[in-house]
DNA sequence: CGACTATACCGTATTACATCA
DNA sequence: GCTGATGTAATACGGTATAGT
């Protein structure tokens, strides 16, 4: 978790103490009258001392409304170009504003200082849900090297078998035992490849298919597949820590996702 | 010192408005 | 001009951290 910037409060409160304008919810909801979605009735934009409407927008326009929902914020403007580089580049820099540069970029755009940090939290949320996306990319196209890679070394066993039919099996025989330092023979490598649940390339009759982003209902039997544990194992560790919460802020793509900053490759357990 | 309170900030979901095709 | 899709500013809400009482 990163670190949050709190303002240190300075002031000595005091029972009865009227807290300061907050530019948060708490204050903003303390009321908390029946709050509805699309019902602000506290509506801070229209409260801020400081907050000096759009130079176009007469936002009393709105008093008197007389729909269903009323308190719409007429008063909404998109932030200028400059604005928004502004914000960008600072963004770039840091994800989380500091109050003191909170206040301080606020004042060189004209915003109020809530505005700022609302900007920064939807940038933040657009920017995971746009990281969300580009991982889920690669993990795909990971996945479908993986497949099709599976495909390959199935069809070259069936040559395999096809081509010795008595004979046992070079690939996998002796030297997937002989790590155990025994001789091993024909038959036994044999029972063990169809007793064996990790030798078990045969046994997935439908094989491997390609994900593709339209097909959900394909990445959903992907994602439980019992057929082949070694790979969803090998795609999310037992632990579900790939999947945890917990560790999606440390999911910034030069992580867990950036293989080009390493050689390896997670299929390298099949090679 | 621990409980309580107030405040600030966060992520997420949602709403409402602006803009564009 | 109307409409649906999309982008985005703003709000709501629940949660957490911190500081003061």
């Amino acid at each position: 978790m990163p670190p949050r910037y709190r303002e240190k409060s300075t002031v000595g409160y005091h029972a009865g103490y009227k807290a300061p304008q907050t530019e948060d919810k708490k204050a903003a909801t303390k009321p908390l009258q029946s709050v509805r979605p699309g019902e602000d009735p506290t509506s801070k934009m229209f409260e801020e001392e400081e907050y000096s409407p759009s130079e176009t927008e007469p936002f009393s326009c709105m008093n008197g409304a007389t729909t269903s929902r009323k308190k719409k914020n007429k008063n909404k403007r998109r932030f200028s170009d400059e604005q928004i580089k502004s914000l960008e580049s600072m963004f770039e820099s840091e994800t989380r504003l500091e109050p003191r540069k909170k206040m301080q970029l606020a004042k060189e755009l004209g915003l109020q200082p809530r505005q700022v940090a609302i900007w920064f939290q939807n940038k933040r949320a657009r920017w995971k849900s746009k990281q969300l996306e580009r991982d889920y990319s690669i993990l795909r196209a990971s996945y479908n090297s993986l497949a099709s890679r599976f495909e390959t070394l199935k069809k070259e066993k069936q040559a395999l078998v096809v081509q010795k039919p008595g004979e046992e099996g070079d690939c996998q025989g002796p030297a997937v035992n002989s790590r155990e330092g025994k001789s091993v023979n024909a038959d036994t490598t044999k029972g063990e490849s169809e007793t064996n649940p990790r030798l078990s390339i045969e046994r997935s009759e439908h094989g491997l298919g390609v994900l593709s982003d339209e097909d959900s209902s394909i990445k959903a039997e992907y994602f439980e597949l019992e057929e082949e544990p070694n790979l969803i194992s090998m795609v999310e560790p037992a632990d579900g820590s790939l999947t945890s919460q917990e560790d999606w802020g440390s999911l910034d793509s030069d992580g867990l996702f950036d293989q080009s900053s390493s050689d390896y490759q997670w299929w390298d357990f099949w090679a």
